[in-house]
Formats: C-alpha cells, sequence, structure tokens
DNA sequence: CTCAAAGTTGACGTTGATTCACTTTTGTCT
DNA sequence: AGACAAAAGTGAATCAACGTCAACTTTGAG
C-alpha cells in the first residue's frame, strides 16, 4: 500500500530494517483492526459482518483470514489494545501512590482521562443501534483487572487498607468505572476530571466502613441492620 | 403441546376462559423464551443461532417468526423480564424507605438477592465461551434505571442527599452491583447478604463526600477536598 | 357441519462465513 | 541479474443460517 516514508521512520526508529515483508504484514493488521475500529463504532459489534470490515480495508475476503479467524478475534485485539494503553499507567500511579487512596485517586484519573481521549474505540461498546452492549474479557483485561486486584491484596498486607474482600472491592471499583465512564463519554462535554473526582469521593469516602472479610458480616456498625422494624 | 391441566389452573386463575388459540400463543412464546434461556446459557449470546433455539422447541423456523423477530429480540424479552421482575421490589424498597440510606439498603439487597435466585437467566452474560459479555439496553432496563436516578432527585429534593450528580450516582450504583453480582454469582457459594452488605457500605460510606454539583469542578489537582460541610 | 381466519410448516432464495487452489510478491542464492 | 521456493494475497466455490411465503392444519363461530 503506503510504504516508504512511514516505513522508513519506522525501520529507523527501531533499527531493525524490516523487510516489506514485515511490514505489509503490519500493515494489514493495522488497516484491518483500524476498519474494524470504524465498522465497530458505526454499525454496533452484533450488526458488523467480517465482509464490512474488509471491505473498508480493500483486501480481499481470504486475506482477512490470514491475521483473524473471526470478527470476534478482531474485537479482541482492539480491547486488548486498549488494555494494554491503560495498564502502564494504573502501573505507574500505583508506583509513584503511597497510600491506597492515592491509588485510587490517580487510577481513576487516569482511567477517565484516557477513555476521554480514546473515546472511539470504546463507543464501539455504546453506539449501537440496537442497544446491545458487549463487553469482552480478554486475557489482558483479565490481568488488568487482576493486578489491581493485587495491589489492593498488598495494601491489606502493609496496612493501608483493612482486610476486606479484594475481589468485590475491585469489582466495585472497575464496574463503577466503566459505567460512569461510559455515561461520561455519551455526555456533550467530557469532563474526565470532574467524573474522577467523583468516583474517587466515592470510594474513598466508604472503604472505611466496608465489612472485614473472614469476620461474620454482622459487624462494622454503621450499618448492615436490615430493616425488621416491621 | 401440553395443554390441559396447566392451562385449566390458569384459566381459572384469571377468570378467563381462555381459547385454545390464546394458550398456544402463550405456550409457544414461553417454550422460545425457555428454549432460548438455555441456548444463551449454554453457548453464550454471540454463538447462538435463531435455529439453535428452535431446535430446542420444536417448532418450525418459520414460527419463530411469528414470535420474535431476530435473536435479539429474544434477548430483550429475557432481560426485559428479568427487569420487570426486580422494579417491582425496587419500588416497594422505596415505598418502605424513610432515607437516602435506607434505601440503598434495602434496594441493594433487592438486588442481590433476586439475582441470586435467578441466577440463569442472568448467566447468560457470562457463560460465555469466548467470554463476550453482552448487555442489552432495553426500554424496561433504561426506564429502571432512571427510576432510580428520579428516587436520588427526589432525595436531593426532600434534603436527604445533598445536590450531587444523580446521573452519575445512579451509574455508580448500578455499576457496582452489577460488577459485583457477576461475581458474586460466579463464587462458589452465592451469598447474597453478605454482597449486599459490601455494596450498601461502599455507597453509603462515600455519598456524604460527594462533589456536590454545579459547583466549579475547577481544580483537578491530586487532591480535591471538596469539603462544602453540608 | 362448514368455512374463514389464525397459525404452523418447511422448502427456497439470499446473504455472509470460511476454505482453498491458484497467482503474485518477496527474499535468497548463485 | 535470474531462478526459485516460501510467504502472502486473491476470489470463486462451498456451506450454514437467515427470513419469507405459499400451502397446509387447527380453531372457533355460526
Amino acid at each position: 500500500m503506503k510504504d516508504s516514508v512511514e516505513d522508513a521512520v519506522k525501520e529507523r526508529a527501531e533499527g531493525k530494517p524490516l523487510g516489506k515483508r514485515e511490514r505489509t504484514k503490519i500493515n494489514n493488521r493495522e488497516a484491518i483492526l483500524q476498519a474494524a475500529r470504524g465498522v465497530f463504532a458505526d454499525l454496533g459489534y452484533g450488526a458488523t459482518t467480517v465482509r464490512d470490515i474488509i471491505r473498508r480495508t480493500g483486501l480481499a475476503s481470504g486475506t482477512f483470514y490470514n491475521y483473524f479467524r473471526s470478527k470476534e478475534e478482531v474485537f479482541e485485539a482492539l480491547m486488548d489494545e486498549g488494555m494494554r494503553r491503560i495498564r502502564p499507567r494504573l502501573r505507574a500511579e500505583r508506583i509513584r501512590s503511597r497510600t491506597f487512596e492515592d491509588f485510587i485517586r490517580n487510577a481513576l484519573h487516569a482511567y477517565f482521562e484516557y477513555l476521554a481521549s480514546d473515546r472511539e474505540t470504546f463507543e464501539v461498546m455504546r453506539r449501537n443501534p440496537n442497544t446491545v452492549r458487549v463487553r469482552m474479557e480478554t486475557a489482558e483485561m483479565i490481568a488488568g483487572f487482576e493486578e489491581i486486584r493485587e495491589y489492593m491484596e498488598e495494601d491489606i498486607r502493609n496496612g493501608t487498607l483493612p482486610p476486606v474482600d479484594s475481589e468485590y472491592l475491585m469489582a466495585s471499583v472497575v464496574g463503577l468505572a466503566m459505567e460512569m465512564g461510559d455515561r461520561m463519554i455519551a455526555r456533550d462535554n467530557v469532563d474526565p476530571a470532574a467524573a474522577a473526582e467523583f468516583a474517587t469521593a466515592l470510594v474513598l469516602g466508604g472503604f472505611h466502613n466496608l465489612p472485614v472479610a473472614g469476620t461474620a458480616p454482622a459487624a462494622s456498625g454503621a450499618d448492615n441492620r436490615k430493616e425488621d422494624g416491621k
């Protein structure tokens, strides 16, 4: 396709004299992913067909299958890509955060900021004529969530965080962030800082009162009085 | 199919002498939904075909289309059904709850309780060989979420809840509950009470500190202490 | 008992998925 | 440079599922 310039740059940058074969392979893969991003965003995941994707690339239908086995795999690749971009940021925030509070605040900021910047990729999950939302649990995704959970466990071990159910806590934060993120993106003027602030306040305000794992769910005074005055 | 007994009961219960025509219509629809529940749970949403569903009912392919236009519509019907079962419970909790805290606590209990009881329907969203999760934003779903948001607005008006961004708050609670619910269901021994307690503590611990809507979210520094003491 | 309306059936034409024999491109070796 | 083998691209062909519809069956009213 259009080699020369970009590729030459790429070559030089990496010091590796990529052969033309390698280059087109990369280009084709990228072209497919790019096309897919667009089609998914336009038609929604359910409605797009492999052919819709190929059509946008100009490649032959057979070629597609040299790169991906199905549209699902393409979608997976896109999600993975997104997650791979976020994870290093989270890790960075983790490193520079001293306390659990810091980490949550910084991580949420990083997440909403990222989301706002890469809108298109994630709009896949909304922009659906039929309103079916999809989320794929790719290896990268699972690993990302698990990493967050591990940070929490660390904080439990070092006492910054009470010994709560780390899976639930991770799920809460993730669920909250994703759902809020969807709404944020849907708004007219996207304000990641505000969203992050909101989420942070909610999570940090509450985590001290969480029921402590292992203990009978009775403890932690503030709540769990199941309405019985009837 | 199998009329007689059940139907007779149904008839008597409603006082309406349903004709055979009406009855089979109901039965067929139910059979399709039932079959779909099973197939979705077995194969995952993406992989199931309309014909997989029909096959399990013994009906002819054409008949399916007398009831639903596509597998999406079936899925939608299933989701709607779930939501229609939950909403009255939430509404009931709403009525008997005096404060925002009460409502949140009771609603979360109701939700996790329900989820545990109707596992199969919602396992659709997990049990996926490919790990694609789907969620459908049906009219009923949207209305349900909106209803929750309205309760929150009410509480803002009557002062039980500070004037926070109700859409975000609703999204937070919903996202948190759904994600936690998924994990809860995946566990060996499902304990809705524990899940509800966890979620309640998190939400209620935090809502006092939420940034107040309308106020400029201006400062986005590492820590925004938004204490307008109310 | 008769008949029109309602509902069911499954074969059929379409469309998209996936394969694969064949062609073109690339890199290597002389 | 030229020849050749391996890699990659191509699109016609095959296959599966979709959704329709003309023909058939059941229902219920008269």
